[in-house]
DNA sequence: ATCTGTGATGTGATATTATTACAATCCTAA
DNA sequence: TTAGGATTGTAATAATATCACATCACAGAT
């Protein structure tokens, strides 16, 4: 169960290859510009499954030498969400990186609220109902929000 | 339709009267304390269809005679989210009435970006199919937030 | 009726998240 | 090589949210 990945320990190295390797690509093929502080972004968001707010973001950023001020980090997060490579959670004005880049999006986001890891879960069947349930009021669907706060796998087999 | 009220003209006298009464009543059946400045929230909440801030309802607190600082809005909204009086909407940070109160929840919110009315939509299909999802991964869903971005029919049908 | 403790309110200060405005620089394409 | 747009940097400020603490209101015990 791939989509489960961030729950679970895996082969992180993989995801933060993965995920640069697919910016990369992207950039070459749709002629985007994967500037140093939008790669170093991309980087940051990727070291962990869990979601970043735009000033960790930015102190990070700073430390590697970027600017310092608030646009730096919210520039480069808009990019990166603005091209699927990395999301934004709502619920905790926080991003992470996208886990499957390049393939179809809009997914659910579940969120433990324990170790603070945030896991995409296929959300075919979810959009489906949201998309009958607006139908039936005549309301057309732009743009979907679908996130879960709640506990982990790992977090619930862990002794408190 | 019932769900769909916030899209369409209607009989809104009724959505406040109601709104008012069920928050009395759960004050007198639960022991809630509907103080002043709460119920004046839960009015102003009540005047539209749309999620306002709470800055906006800050400001008309104090034009109510209340306290000024954020915490008299931020509390007051507290106590109806908490008691299902009224939703915060994550994608707005602001809150809106909840227009049935005292049935199950955790609705869907349809937003329309024309016109900014929230009307909460049946969630039911939308939960379980969450849920399911959920599941495959092992994780258990404690709160979920469902807000979807779009254009209402009434906005639709209109003229440029 | 008064005391007492808890919950509610008010205020000031501050924290956190996000945007605007504008100058300097870098790329690209003609 | 040069005009134009995109990108970056910085300062300032806006919008959203919380903390700390004094005071006040009220229900229940005396």
């Amino acid at each position: 169960m791939p989509q489960s990945h961030a729950f679970q320990t895996h082969d992180h190295k993989s995801c933060k290859v993965h995920g640069l390797a697919h910016a990369e690509k992207l950039a070459k093929t749709q002629g985007l510009r994967l500037t140093p502080v939008r790669r170093r972004t991309l980087e940051i968001l990727l070291q962990e499954h869990r979601a970043l707010g735009a000033y960790d973001i930015l102190e990070a950023l700073s430390e590697s030498g970027f600017g310092s001020q608030p646009p730096v980090a919210y520039r480069a997060l808009e990019f990166l969400v603005e091209h699927g490579l990395a999301h934004r959670i709502q619920r905790l004005n926080a991003y992470t990186a996208c886990v499957h880049p390049g393939e179809p999006h809009n997914p659910a986001f579940l969120i433990c609220e324990a170790c603070k890891a945030v896991a995409e879960a296929p959300s075919d069947g979810v959009q489906s109902a949201l998309s009958a349930a607006a139908d039936t009021l005549g309301f057309t669907i732009e743009q979907s929000t679908i996130e879960a706060v709640g506990v982990c796998p790992a977090c619930a087999d862990a002794p408190l």
